[in-house]
DNA sequence: ATCCCGAGGG
DNA sequence: CCCTCTGGAT
């Protein structure tokens, strides 16, 4: 079974799959990116309501106080890097780019607290541009599948699912393979008894990986 | 390699 | 209680 293949599967179990951060713009997308790190999207919705409609654009966030923000997200995780890097970003848009959200990698990277993954997920998300950003879930699905070895580095796991999926199926394979992760090979007690992957899943060569190091 | 860091689930 | 959550900067 192929990479393809395996998204066919997948798809066939989530048929819905997609960005479940809520946004109303490009923006408010990075922010909520930014928010989203080893944090629950679930949680990150329940703080952007209040946090985009004190500062809904990157002008009001730039003007905004760091603990002003933090008193809007202090429910998350990592909530004083966040909040930094939010207000420092919103700066950044505001005085170099207009207060447009960049496209580019590079310009995406520049930007405090935006690191590779949050810059191909706006990429993707934001301005459809293929991408696949390689988070905790796409990396461990990566690694259980057989589609990346248990050493490989983020970036190395990227390189290879952008040559083993055909480009038009990159954006939506990542959400197809977050939702996996999510909902069905979670990394604690996964459903292997609901799993279509039983037979070439590499879940126990991975965990050995992990005990050795 | 370490720090940041609250909430939810098992 | 311990683990995990769409990581990034130092």
């Amino acid at each position: 079974m192929n990479a393809n293949e395996i998204l066919d599967q997948i798809e066939q179990i989530f048929p819905h799959a997609q960005c479940e951060l809520h946004h109303q713009s490009s923006f408010q997308l990075l922010v909520a990116v930014v928010l989203s790190a080893q944090t629950t999207d679930a949680s990150v919705n329940q703080v952007t309501p209040g946090l985009f409609a004190a500062y809904p654009t990157s002008k009001a966030m730039a003007q905004a106080s760091v603990s002003e923000i933090e008193s809007y997200i202090r429910r998350i995780g990592l909530y004083r890097n966040k909040a930094r890097s939010i207000h420092d970003l919103s700066l950044v848009l505001e005085e170099e780019y207009g207060g447009q959200v960049p496209c580019s990698m590079k310009e995406l990277m520049s930007l405090p607290g935006v690191g590779r993954k949050t810059a191909n997920v706006v990429r993707s998300v934001a301005f459809d541009i293929p991408s696949f950003a390689v988070d905790t879930h796409v990396d461990r699905v990566s690694k259980r599948l057989g589609l990346a070895k248990p050493q490989d580095t983020v970036e190395k796991v990227e390189e290879k699912l952008k040559r083993k999926i055909d480009r038009n199926r990159w954006n939506q394979g990542h959400h197809d393979m977050i939702f996996f992760g999510r909902y069905l090979c979670t990394a604690r007690n996964p459903h292997c008894d609901a799993c279509p992957f039983v037979k070439i899943c590499r879940k126990d060569k991975l965990e050995a990986y992990k005990q050795k190091k």
